[in-house]
DNA sequence: CTAAACGTTGACGCTGCGTCAATGTCAAGC
DNA sequence: GCTTGACATTGACGCAGCGTCAACGTTTAG
């Protein structure tokens, strides 16, 4: 019969497969009382029926579009209308992401300061391959010139260019970095990817050797071993994880 | 004597006003040992020179930024340079701001669904009018036709214009929002700064009366009778502040 | 009958201080 | 010498939303 469904309920451990929350979560609810079980057993479990889940549903929907669960409440109380509700705490995130705004923009501008200049980039990634224990190789394989080519290259880029240019390293220093946060390895597909993607990069700045194994590889190891560009992937550690995968990549691929 | 001045020091209290940080931060900052008082008195006051007024802006400053006291504290250790640490730092706020901006798209989604349609604006706005007891009044004053004009007038923009539209009519409800939040009067200086662009706000709809004493006083009352205009400014609260502001307005300038 | 799985009620932890509370100290004026 | 007010101290709770033990009963499958 189908009255035996409708008159079913779950233990706490169903409904949060159910629903997607933890039991811990919803015996949190319980205590604040947001969202109390539809029946105690006689040896205190709790458990909920269909109502119980539907009134869940719309909890976690509105936790997700980020509300509080005070203001959640009001909502399923009936104090506060859904597009109240929803058009306050709009308001919120906007100021939020303007606070987001301002304080990332502040901290390019200092790590740009702090770099000593801003059209550098290409001044130093070259300079500083030149200080590295490599100078002499890199020089014998690749000629004097590349560094006098590739200053010229950046110093005929339009402002605008210069910053898309930037914005770009910039995010691929941003995914290194989440690659390392995530503890990925370097030799796996993700990280070898982005080295795929590293190593394209290079290869579009002229004067360079690009995609060449021996200068990936040594590009790597200055990384690790010049805080300047090691600072683009998260420090030294991120540094030493770019290297090695770039020297996977360059030694299986270049 | 010079000698006099490179040896003072000062109370917590004075710092605190020197730094602009309050006492219980500083003391804050002692208890997890981010800053240790250079000196402390046999009475177990905190006294700090100018050596730890140095570091304590440098914490401040790296606060303001976002960094969390941990990493401040590494910074200022040396385990960190600062470029890393801000590098790191500026990837994590830039996952936050993808996340507000995933929620805001949801959360504007959402309110446009409960609204029951994307393009309504305009045809709620004088629908809406028309439900309220002022009714009869508008049309004898201006017209049975303001609907139709206003009508066509939204429906003749492209997406483009509609978008600008939306969006210039959301930062009017965002700021009304921010003026209730902040607990200014109606009849405020800023109320009303706000009360002006609202009125050439409606001005710039063609069909409609635009800046009438009567029209946009009865607009106010719509606004608190009909919750789907009231979710625009934050609800009945915020919609009450608005028909306020507009009264005070109209009666003075109108 | 037993072990595994699941349930319960505490209670601490995290971020960065704001905010009392209870109490001691110092400088200035009478 | 005493009072007063400003300033100092050390706790300790509070906030948002659970994660994470801990210590201990209950149900269920084998």
């Amino acid at each position: 019969m189908s009255s035996a469904d409708a008159d079913a309920d779950w233990s706490i451990q169903e409904i949060a497969r159910l629903s997607g929350a933890t039991s811990r979560t919803l015996r949190h609810y319980d205590d604040i009382g947001l969202l109390p079980p539809s029946r105690i057993g006689g040896n205190g479990y709790r458990y909920y029926d269909e109502h119980a889940l539907a009134r869940l549903q719309r909890i976690l929907l509105l936790r997700e579009l980020g509300l509080g669960l005070p203001a959640i409440a009001e909502v399923l109380e009936g104090q506060t209308s859904n597009t109240d509700a929803l058009t306050t705490h709009l308001h919120w995130l906007r100021q939020e992401q303007q606070r987001l705004d301002r304080q990332i923009g502040a901290i390019e501008t200092t790590i740009r300061k702090l770099r000593g200049g801003e059209q550098l980039m290409a001044e130093e990634m070259l300079d500083g391959f030149d200080h590295t224990q490599y100078k002499q190789e890199v020089e014998e394989r690749w000629g004097k010139d590349a560094y006098a080519k590739s200053d010229a290259w950046w110093r005929g880029m339009s402002a605008d260019e210069k910053e898309s240019w930037r914005a770009r390293a910039e995010r691929l220093g941003s995914d290194w970095i989440a690659a390392v946060a995530s503890g990925i390895a370097p030799d796996s597909d993700d990280a070898q990817a982005l080295a795929r993607r590293h190593v394209e990069w290079l290869a579009s700045i002229p004067g360079t050797p690009g995609a060449h194994r021996d200068y990936v590889i040594g590009l790597g190891e200055m990384y690790v071993a010049d805080e300047r560009f090691g600072a683009n992937y998260g420090g030294t550690e991120g540094a030493t994880f770019v290297r090695d995968a770039l020297r996977v990549y360059a030694e299986a691929n270049l």
